[in-house]
Formats: structure tokens, C-alpha cells, sequence
DNA sequence: TTTAGCACTCGCTTTTATCGAGTGCTAACA
DNA sequence: TGTTAGCACTCGATAAAAGCGAGTGCTAAA
């Protein structure tokens, strides 16, 4: 069956309709609201057809039609037009964002919250994966009898502390000279290209101390490690009871259950490798729960080679194209928003 | 009207009851439930007093009481007794905690998830408050080529990091220098100990450097600045979507608007100042949407004279007698957890 | 003072009735 | 052959009516 143009009008008129009010639209409301110059009848008819395609759904006999997964599909691959965001909107992004600076951790909570206050959906934010990332310095600090705090910043702009206990507490003086020397070895490589060699000659250094390197080094690879214990950040949670989908409270509530779970929100990010936005949506999201959500997901790129994830969760009813446009403006503007907010 | 002994153990009965069951309770159940030896009639008679005491309410003509707000007022001041937590239970607890601990940031979160855990309620903890805290070290690191990161490490085990922009960057020899100023001057202060004196000293000594040591300084009393706009750390948000007082989504909806708010949740928390644990029951909280809730709350303190304040919402019909329990065996043992894990 | 008995209340659940948006089909029309 | 007016039909949603039953307050007897 071909899906000529006036199928296409019609699915596009269904489909922005429905994410406007979230209401089944009928034959008349289309003929009416959107100026076809056909008649109900006729749109009737194509409505049957576009229902045998797959691409909408009735969700009972005396209702109108509904966009089904399949639809949105279509649309989001070939009818929608994502567009450039206006230089005000950057700028209030930036804005948004630079709200709190100064305190680094808050930057990816600030993303978040920014881009849940945009869209009204909620917005999960990681941080850059270390992995790739370069170590750009280190440095011990002495914090009691006992242990010693490092703090490792890389050329993402993250920073790292980390608690190492140890039996003793090396002086004040020996920390730096140690801290030095990290440096000295470490300082602009990623966690990948900490090898034996290398581990070996700081040995050979530091030989009487040797405890406290191998904790150090052992520290330094864990708050690097890939994937799996990176921070996420999420805003809007709020947003997800607005919906009409999430009218009752039990499916709420296992969303709810869901998305307090940082593995999960890590996996529903991961995943994902090329380099434009991605979109997910309803049941081809893995989990069960997602089944009614759609995901809108995209990486995020910090100088270097180091990245990480953002994404918008909402109902499949979403819109797709305002959510898109943003996330790809995000994206796009996100290092330079950065940068000119650390400087360098 | 006489409270006799009667009327008190039919109240505790409904209070009980209702706790477990979120039903309103007859006369009947309570005679059959809980072997008073006494009729339904009779128990009818003392209920109607209970009520015109503003004990107990009626819902409406057919059906139980119900707790009233001054009801569990009484039952929390003079009827119910907390309990010591086992060594078993805080040792359950410690390990909560211990979960991830060489990330220091994740201290209170950890703390907040296990009290959600324990309880089944929502909880919210702040970090300690840095007015009184003492500044044990300050690290100057180099950030790259416009900003410092500052490195703050407080007598209570808490870790700032603020980046500090500059117009240009001192050398990493001379921020070292810098550091060991610092902490020559500062070490051992509170915030409220730095005054124009030590500036002076400080500026005295690097008048070279007069800019970058006064946005140092900026920061650090930025960083320690009281109460407003320390950390919050929530947990737990899920359970009051199991409550069955907040089944319908408007509701539910009111309260996680205000529980996203930082600022709601700091002032919720703030204003006690004794030191045990303090019941707010329904309407005795200042929030119009809290007025279905009850907030327990304690200040817990660390070492020195730092404290911060842990707070646990749930419905007016929560288990009273459980959650002080266990937030009195919080702020008991925190200090003593924290310790053993960080050392010293 | 306590309790059995009973009439009464009123929210909740179930049942029935009504409404109307929307459909699919047919037949006429361009 | 494609389009449209007309119409019977479907079925969820809403409203109205009926019935149920937990719980009460009152009375009178023990």
C-alpha cells in the first residue's frame, strides 16, 4: 500500500495533535482543525489504511486514532526537522548552566536541571567517562592520622577526591614530593596507559613508601575506571507525574522505583555509540518499564577525547522535535559553554 | 473529662491500628483486635469522648476514628517509648554507610539511602554546616591556564573543591607557597575566625599577589558561609508514591514539587535547635503541603562543632516509635561511624 | 456502669440508563 | 475511479439509581 502524500499530511496531523493534548483525534477533528480541503469521510478512509500500515492505533472501536511506536518512527526518521537553536537560547542555556560554576561539581546537575527546565521532561545527565580521559594532575593532601585525600583533576575539568587510608601518614613534605612525582609520571595519560612500566620506575622511586603508591595508583585507576560508577545526575523527576500517562499511580511508582536506580539510568544511557542524537522509543527502550517512554539521548563531547551522556526521558507522546533541537544544541554548545566557563 | 487509663489504651489501639492499616477503626474491631474486656458499646462510649477531646476524628458519620493530629501529638509525648538501636542494627547501619566511602561526597547520600532503606520513608540529610567548622587544610592546585582549583578540608571530614578564575594563573611552585600560608594562618579557623588581622598578615606577605590571595580568601569563606547553601541530600523519594494518603497523582504531585527545592528542604530542616529528636506532626509544619505529613528530625554532630541535620518525612500515620528509634540511633552513632571509617 | 439490641446514616460498590464521539459501510456523485 | 453525504452501529465515559454494610448513637435492661 503506498503511503502518498496525503497519508503523510494526515499521520503528521495525527501525530502533532496527539502530542498536544494526548487526546485519540477522529476523522472531523482533522478535517476541521487542519485544512486538508478533503472531507472526513476521505480521511476516514486513509485513517483505515494507515491503521493496516501499522502506524496508528484505535485504542477501542468507538474512539479515534492514536500514533502507534511504528508511527512515531516514521516521523521522528523522516517528517521531523530538528532546528538550530537561536543565539538567545544558547545564551540562556549558558546562563543556566553557569549558575553555580564555581563550585565544579554542580556543572552536569546544572546541565540537567537546565535541560529539564527547557523541556519539561526529565533529564539524565553523566559525567564525562574517565576512561579516555587524561589525568592533568594530582595531588595529595594530608586529612588525618590515618588517611590522605587525592584529588585528581583531568583535562575534562572534573574533579576527583578520593579517600586512601593507610597505616601510616606520610609527612606533609614527602605527600608533594610524591605529588610531584605522579605528575611528573602520570600527567597527560589516560587510565589506559597506566602500564607496568610506568608503575615499575615510580617504584623503583619510591621504594620505601612503597604501600602508600600502590594505594595511590590503585585510587587513581578506580576514580578513572569506564563506565560503571560514573556519577549521574537527573532533574525534573516531577515532570514525569504531569504526564496524563502516568495518570495512576502504579506505573508511577515503578518509574519512580527505576530511575532512583543509578545502574539502570547508566545502562539506559550507555549503549548508545554513534554520535548523533538518538531516539528511543516506547518499547525499543530495553526495559519493561520503558515501555511507554520514550528516550532521547545523545553524547556529549569535553576536550580531549573524554565524553558522556545526556538524556531526556518522556512519554512516546513527546515532542520530538523540540526535544531533539535542544539536545542537539546541548550538545553541540556544551564544551564551549564549558570552556569559556573555566577558561582555557 | 478524665483521660483514664481506658481511654489511653483505646487511643494507643486506633493510633496502632491505623498506623498498620490506614483504615479508620470501629468500635468492633477494636474489642475483637485488642482484649480490652470490655464491649463494643462501651468502647463506643469512651471513643465519643475521645473525640469530642479532638483525640480522634471521624471521617464521616458511618465510619471509624481516626487519629487527629493532636492525637498523635499526645501519643508521641507521653505514650509511645523509643527503643535502643541492637549492635546488630548499627552495625546493619555502618555498613550502609561504609558502602562507598573512599568517595567522600558520597557520605551523606549514603547516609540518607540507608535511612530510606531502614524506614521505608523519605529522608533528608544535609551535610554538616561549615560555620563552625574548622579549616584543617587548603590545597591550591592548577587548574589550567585561567582558573586554580581550591581544596578545602574541614575538621569534620568534609572536602570543598572551588575553582577560582584568575586573571592569570600563579606558578604551581608558587601556589604551593601560597598553600602553606594559608594553612600557617588559617589552619585550625573557623570562618568566623578570619578577620581583617590575618588578612592584613596574609596580604602582607604576598602583596605581589594581592588578587589571586583575596579571590582565594573569597572562596574559602564562600565555601564555610553557613547554612544556606549546603548540600541536601535526599533519599527515598519512591516510598511516598506507596503511600496510600498520597494516591492521587495531584497530590503527590504538590509534594514533589516542593521536595526538589533545595531551599524548602533546608528550611524544613533548619530552626531546631535542640538536640533531640523533634516530631512535627500534620499541620505543626510550616509547609501548607506538608500538612498531611509528619517530619522527624535531629541535628547530628561530627567532631568539633560541626553539625548538620537529618530529617525523615512520611505520612501523619507514620510508625513514630521506628523511625525516632532509629534516627535517635543515627545521630547516636554517626559521629563514631564516620570516624572509625575515615580514621582519627 | 456495662452491655445487648436496634434503628439510622452514609460512603462505597454495583447496576442500569443515557449520551455522544467516532467508525465503517453504502450509495450517489463528479 | 476517487470523493463525499448519510446513516446505522459500537462502545467507552458519564450520570443516575439501587443495594450493601460497616459503624454509630440511643435506649433499655442487667
Amino acid at each position: 500500500m503506498l503511503l502518498n502524500d496525503r497519508k503523510i499530511k494526515i499521520l503528521e496531523a495525527i501525530i502533532n495533535d496527539y502530542i498536544q493534548t494526548a487526546e485519540p483525534i477522529g476523522s472531523r477533528t482533522i478535517a476541521k482543525k487542519y485544512g486538508l480541503g478533503i472531507s472526513s469521510a476521505t480521511i476516514r478512509n486513509e485513517m483505515s489504511d494507515l491503521e493496516e500500515l501499522g502506524l496508528i492505533i484505535q485504542p477501542h472501536a468507538s474512539a479515534g486514532r492514536v500514533p502507534s511506536d511504528k508511527g512515531y518512527r516514521l516521523y521522528v526518521d523522516t517528517l521531523m526537522r530538528t532546528r538550530e537553536l537561536t543565539p538567545e537560547e544558547v545564551e540562556y542555556l549558558r546562563i543556566l548552566i553557569a549558575h553555580n560554576m564555581n563550585k565544579i561539581d554542580y556543572l552536569m546537575q546544572e546541565t540537567a536541571k537546565a535541560i529539564s527546565i527547557l523541556t519539561n521532561y526529565m533529564s539524565i545527565v553523566t559525567e564525562p567517562y574517565p576512561a579516555k580521559t587524561q589525568i592533568k594532575h594530582i595531588q595529595l593532601i594530608p586529612m588525618d592520622d590515618v588517611s590522605i585525600l587525592m584529588v585528581l583533576v583531568t583535562n575534562s575539568k572534573t574533579v576527583k577526591n578520593h579517600i586512601i587510608r593507610l597505616g601510616r601518614v606520610p609527612s606533609y613534605e614527602k605527600l608533594l614530593e610524591f605529588s610531584e612525582a605522579l605528575n611528573h609520571y602520570l600527567a597527560g595519560d589516560s587510565v589506559e596507559n597506566i602500564d607496568a612500566e610506568k608503575v615499575t620506575k615510580l617504584l623503583g622511586r619510591f621504594g620505601e613508601y612503597g604501600e602508600v603508591l600502590s594505594a595511590v595508583l590503585e585510587a587513581v585507576i578506580n576514580s578513572m575506571r569506564a563506565e560503571d560508577n560514573v556519577q549521574v545526575y537527573t532533574s525534573g523527576v516531577k515532570n514525569i507525574l504531569s504526564m496524563p500517562e502516568f495518570n495512576n499511580v502504579g506505573k508511577a511508582k515503578a518509574i519512580f522505583q527505576a530511575l532512583e536506580e543509578r545502574e539502570i539510568l547508566a545502562t539506559l544511557l550507555g549503549g548508545g555509540v554513534t554520535d548523533d542524537v538518538q531516539i528511543l522509543i516506547g518499547a525499543e527502550n530495553d526495559h519493561e518499564l520503558m515501555k511507554d517512554c520514550s528516550l532521547i539521548k545523545a553524547r556529549y563531547k569535553l576536550d580531549g577525547d573524554s565524553y558522556g551522556h545526556i538524556g531526556i526521558i518522556g512519554p512516546t507522546r513527546m515532542n520530538y522535535v523540540q526535544v531533539a533541537s535542544i539536545l542537539k544544541g546541548i550538545v553541540k554548545n556544551i564544551n564551549s559553554i564549558v570552556k569559556a566557563l573555566t577558561g582555557g
